[in-house]
DNA sequence: CTGGATGCAAACTCTTTGCATGCAT
DNA sequence: ATGCATGCAAAGAGTTTGCATCCAG
C-alpha cells in the first residue's frame, strides 16, 4: 500500500465527508504534493508540477485546494513571516529554522515541551490545532559569508 | 528614567556605532514604537502615528526604520505566515497563539524549553538569535460563532 | 439537474526599488 | 563637504475576488 493511495483516500472520503466534490484537480494537487516526498513547498512550484499532470490548471485553483489541503491535515503551512506562503509536506511535529539573510527554511527534528503553553493557550479558550517553533538567525553558509547580503 | 529615554538613548548609541545617521525620523517612529507600550503593531499603525510626528514622513521609510529597529533589537516580528507584517513591542522571550479564523493575535506567556531545539540548530552551524512558538487555532471569540468565516 | 469547483482576468494589498533632494556628520 | 537617509512614485510580488462555464454527485 503506497503512500499515495492512502492520502487520496483520505482525501476523498474527507471530501464526501464535508459535501465537497472530488474533482481531477484537487485529486492532481494532493499526487504532486505527495510525490515530492517530505519537504517544503512553494504555491508556484505545486503550481508547475500540477500543470503538468492537468494542463490548464490555475493558480487560484492551487490556492484554494493548498489551503483545503491544510485544513484536511495533509499539508502544514510554515510559519514564515511574510513573504511567499510555504507548505510542509511533513505533517508530523518538528520545527523550523530560518535565516535571515537568505530565507532558507530548514526543518528541526528535536522535541520541544510546549505542554504549560498549550494549557496556557486553552485557559483562555483557544482551542490549539498546531505548535510550531520558529527559530530565526543566521544559517552556516550566510554565516560563512564575509558581510554580503 | 522613562524607557522612551533609555531606548532612544540605546538607538541614538548603536546608530553612531554602525556608522548610520541618527534623522529625526528614525527618532519618532522609535519614540512611537516606544508610546504604544507593549503590544502588536503593524506597518499601517506605526505609519499613521509617526505622521502624526513627522508630518510628511513616508511608508518606505516607516518599513526601512522597523526593520532597523527589529535589527537592533528594539522590535520583534512576529511569525505569522503571510499577510500584513506584525511586529511586538514585547522583545521579552514569549509566544503567540493565532486564530485561524479572524487572525488575532495573542500573546502567551508560558516558557517553554528549547535547549534541544538550540542545539540541534547550532549544530548545523546555524547562529540563532530569536526563538518563538506560534500555536494555530480557533479562539474562543471565533469558537462560539456558530460556523461563520 | 443543481450547486459547488474551475478558469480566466482583473483587482488588491503589501512591500520594495530607483532616483533626485536634503540633512546629519 | 560627503554620502547616507528620505520622499515620492512607480513597479513588483503574491494573493484574492468576480463571474461565466463546467462537471461531479
Amino acid at each position: 500500500m503506497s503512500d499515495a493511495t492512502t492520502t487520496t483516500t483520505r482525501l476523498r472520503d474527507e471530501l464526501r465527508r464535508r459535501g465537497q466534490r472530488v474533482t481531477p484537480q484537487r485529486l492532481a494537487i494532493n499526487a504532486v504534493v505527495e510525490s515530492l516526498g517530505r519537504r517544503h513547498v512553494t504555491v508556484d512550484e505545486v503550481f508547475a508540477l500540477a500543470s503538468d499532470r492537468v494542463p490548464g490548471i490555475s493558480l487560484p485553483t492551487v490556492y484554494a485546494t493548498l489551503d483545503l489541503l491544510e485544513d484536511v491535515g495533509l499539508l502544514r503551512r510554515v510559519a514564515t513571516e511574510g513573504g511567499a506562503a510555504v507548505f510542509d509536506t511533513r505533517t508530523d511535529a518538528h520545527h523550523h529554522v530560518a535565516c535571515r539573510r537568505c530565507g532558507a527554511i530548514v526543518d528541526i527534528d528535536a522535541t520541544v515541551d510546549s505542554a504549560e503553553l498549550l494549557r496556557a493557550a486553552e485557559s483562555m479558550g483557544f482551542i490549539p490545532d498546531d505548535t510550531q517553533v520558529v527559530v530565526r538567525g543566521v544559517c552556516a553558509v550566510c554565516a560563512a559569508t564575509p558581510r554580503a547580503a
